[in-house]
DNA sequence: ACCAGTACTCGGTGCTACTAAGTACCGACG
DNA sequence: CGTCGGTACTTAGTAGCACCGAGTACTGGT
């Protein structure tokens, strides 16, 4: 699927947000995690700038740890506002995606 | 449901293309339809950058005709290219929103 | 010594929805 | 007759987001 850049736009920040609400992971994990999901394109720098934006908003909390194979990794979990910020996130997409589908049903 | 204007970008358009795919309508009476759809945030301005948008990218044929009731209106209508547009955009909103779905679910 | 894989940073770009101010046409009401 | 509200389109500028590209740096294997 090529080109979904501007359709993930305003999504892929809360992909980042669901991914390090399941678990405590780090950047590099996260993009081969949504690469895996199908979202090939998406590369590191994309993934670390979101995670920096995370940081400034206050939605995070950073731990460095060394890694063994390579530099220390930067391991992010939610904190309270960030699990606000998932939510309001979710409740968002499920607004947008029942409206497209009754847009397309022809539904008015 | 306040400030979806992220979640919107890319999908939009595709909105749009879609109302006006399914008759052949104009700016101002596709600024209703998203409000009544639940897009209440969406103001004429920005349905009709994208209007424009789609006639530079020639998706659209255009119709100017008398309205009665105020200034003169603009027909859109979509054209081969739009239908295929149309189509390669439901195409990457069910691939994306099956990826999301996918990956709200815990899924690997 | 070099290279591939891992891991993060940062300045700059392009696309998109939105803002805001403007133009213009019409009917109704005082 | 002038004004106001509803209809209808245009356009210059703004902000946010994903992306690009180049750079830095640590590790293990050859």
């Amino acid at each position: 699927m090529d080109d979904l850049t501007e359709m993930l736009k305003g999504t892929l920040e809360g992909c980042v947000l669901e991914i390090i609400g399941s678990e405590e992971t780090y950047g590099y994990a996260i993009t081969r995690r949504l690469n895996d999901l199908g979202f090939t394109d998406v590369v590191e720098g994309t993934v670390y700038t979101i995670l920096l934006r995370l940081e400034k908003k206050g939605l995070v909390q950073v731990t460095k740890r060394p890694s063994g194979v390579g530099p220390p990794r930067k391991f992010y979990t939610l904190n309270a506002a960030g699990r606000g910020e998932l939510a309001t996130f979710w409740a968002k997409w499920e607004y947008v995606t029942s409206r497209i589908e009754k847009l397309r049903e022809g539904g008015r």
